[in-house]
DNA sequence: AGCGCCCGTAACAATTCGTAAGGATTGGGC
DNA sequence: GCCCAATCCTTACGAATTGTTACGGGCGCT
């Protein structure tokens, strides 16, 4: 499992090296861009858990942005703005967005409120392995999935492994890149055929209607998104 | 399924006054208590989604108290200080806390903060991705569009695109340049056909009649424009 | 009316995804 | 070492989604 990734987007070099420089020094990797549009490329193959998101922008509403980014990519957004006034921030955060920081900060602070955003974002406590959703649940521990009726049904290392990305992070798209990343799979060519069948394996146990999937949904050309309210315990 | 829980914790009656004030009426239910004795008492026989807490309480030291409350109970915890240095609120958060808001403070970010909170908790679901118009019902999370009979069809996630597009600035033009640039996609010549194909499948899962669209207006040599009420849930 | 230009959409092509079937790898038991 | 079972990857082909092309019709202007 490696660093977590944070995006960094602001149209002023200064203030993306000095956003940079802190969080790698605190152990993140980092992702840098001074447009929106830039940005939005590059999301088709990366996934950050957070971004970190200047208002300003010269080419896109900023707003706009963050909303389209907590709806549909469902990363953690921390706003970085030099609007100071209460009603632009209780907007960003109503549109969205998990914090707002006003212009100027200090490094330390931002980098202190991106663990923050980190620690809510995943299964927070080292020693929860048991996820329920929808009536089932899952014993990562025990490699078993519990049916609602209680029935029993053993599902394998890599299943649990998608599985378990998919519950850490519900209503979240999590792109192909995302997953070959977490999984370990250097990216191989035909790789990614590996990763359907994964998908699909997982589908059939979870009793997924092929033609009709309600809990792991495909987002065409982007990744997936397991919907359903998942509680670990 | 009730109203979420508030718990405030501040030893100036006029602060707890305001913040319960500010989120009853935004749709909260709150407990207030002037010492850390009585809060945790109170914590045997209630668990609030979030807690609003002082670090300048008279018989506790609010950051050890923040930390048990992190770890044990995993309620979401926000400080709210009159200590504004920037290293009391890099010590506030790496102890466990999920917000840090500095006195003086306007009610209306508090409400905001709180409602993200709710937001990136544990199984609390996402922000607003339901949009209502005209009788139907777009659910951007599952891709589904609910007629008012209660019919359901399912877009695409391109379709979903253009749709939210639409219902994020109802009855405002949108410019076709506005949508390539939105939609990710590079100027090229022959994409704006491809803009109009997407408009044209969306036009027919929503019932529009070719010949008379009502719901989305083209503007001939301009763009497009969505007509009707939008509700966003 | 006539002439460009812009838009709608049907038909086709390219890309991406789902999954069944077979083979490679691993690990355990004898 | 050998066999068997389980797991997982690879291959192959069909299905779904999306971009592209082609053509027809509508709009505005003279």
């Amino acid at each position: 499992m490696s660093a977590p990734l944070i995006a960094i987007l602001d149209d002023e070099p200064e203030i993306r090296q000095m956003l940079a420089r802190a969080l790698e020094d605190a152990g993140f990797r980092t992702a840098c861009f001074g447009r929106a549009t830039e940005f939005e490329a590059a999301l088709r193959t990366m996934t950050p858990d957070v971004c970190l998101v200047d208002l300003g922008l010269p080419d896109r509403d900023g707003l706009s942005l963050v909303h389209r980014l907590a709806l549909e990519n469902g990363a953690r957004v921390i706003i970085v703005s030099g609007r100071a006034q209460v009603h632009d921030r209780v907007a960003g955060l109503e549109l969205g967005a998990d914090d707002y920081i006003t212009k100027p900060f200090e490094p330390a602070e931002v980098v202190a409120r991106v663990r923050a955003r980190l620690r809510g974002g995943k299964a927070a406590n080292g020693t929860t392995n048991t996820a329920s959703f929808e009536g089932r649940t899952a014993h990562f521990d025990r490699y078993v999935l519990e049916a609602a009726d209680g029935a029993e049904v053993s599902f394998s290392h890599a299943e649990s492994e998608v599985l378990r990305l998919f519950l850490e992070a519900p209503k979240r798209l999590i792109t192909r890149a995302h997953m070959q990343e977490a999984l370990g799979g250097a990216a191989g060519e035909s790789f990614d055929r590996a990763m359907d069948v994964r998908i699909s394996r997982l589908r059939t146990k979870l009793g997924e209607d092929p033609k009709n999937p309600r809990l792991i949904k495909t987002i065409y050309g982007a990744g997936y998104i397991f919907l359903g309210d998942v509680v670990w315990r």
